[in-house]
DNA sequence: TTTTCATATGAATAGATGCTCATATGTTCA
DNA sequence: TGAACATATGAGCATCTATTCATATGAAAA
């Protein structure tokens, strides 16, 4: 038989948890959160969100900074199109894109900060 | 013969790109970076660290609040004390993490309100 | 010392991910 | 319309990663 959550034993200090678990946000809350981070957590889309915060900047532009082509870039660009980090204007055959969320930029900025020490 | 990075024609922007290029911050910069966002980019280690945000907390708590194994959570654990993210005292049989970078609080905070917008 | 318990860690594996290549879409210009 | 070009996207592959399982370490109690 399984053991179930209220009769823990063992080295568990019942109080604390049960006081954290009711201060643990929702599911969705974390996984958001850490979908958000992630999307963070790549050389190339670090260093693309980077760039964009400097100048907008179309794909091939994107391409050219990064030395990495321009269907990689492209791909990078989706992946944070669909997480709202970055918003994009079409101006001819051309698509220039920029930043499009000030958290962005702030956990940029502290990260940068963090980095850096 | 290749192209190199001097004679780009087509649609590059070669104002915009040197601009950027040279406010560009260093390879191990962007690593750094990355791989802290990345850190935070996991549901699970998310939790742990908002869980250890709310309270000092052992493996067993830990695995406790979360619902894991306590060999994931122990594994989880290495990770972020290799990120310099949680530090850790031992109290007889136990170990009490908390986190250990107040930059992480930041980050977590403003990530938390932008995933709940 | 031996046993017990809390934690740590190595190996293995299933699933995720970033890039490349080929191809499609969409816009401009001839 | 068709060619040329900028961008987008699907498939495939090599790599990475989070968990599980088995085992090791380290501390306290017997």
């Amino acid at each position: 038989m399984k053991r179930n959550d209220v009769c823990e034993e063992r080295c568990i200090h019942q109080d604390m948890v049960r006081k954290v678990k009711e201060k643990m946000l929702e599911e969705d809350v974390f996984n958001h959160l850490s979908r958000d981070f992630k999307t963070l957590g790549d050389p190339t889309r670090v260093k693309m969100l980077f760039a964009l915060f400097l100048e907008e900047l179309c794909v091939c532009d994107l391409s050219s900074v990064l030395g990495l082509s321009e269907s990689a870039i492209s791909h990078q660009l989706r992946i944070m199109r669909d997480r709202n980090m970055v918003k994009y204007r079409r101006e001819g055959k051309m698509v220039f894109y920029s930043l499009s969320d000030h958290h962005v930029v702030q956990l940029l900025k502290i990260g940068v900060e963090h980095a850096r020490e």
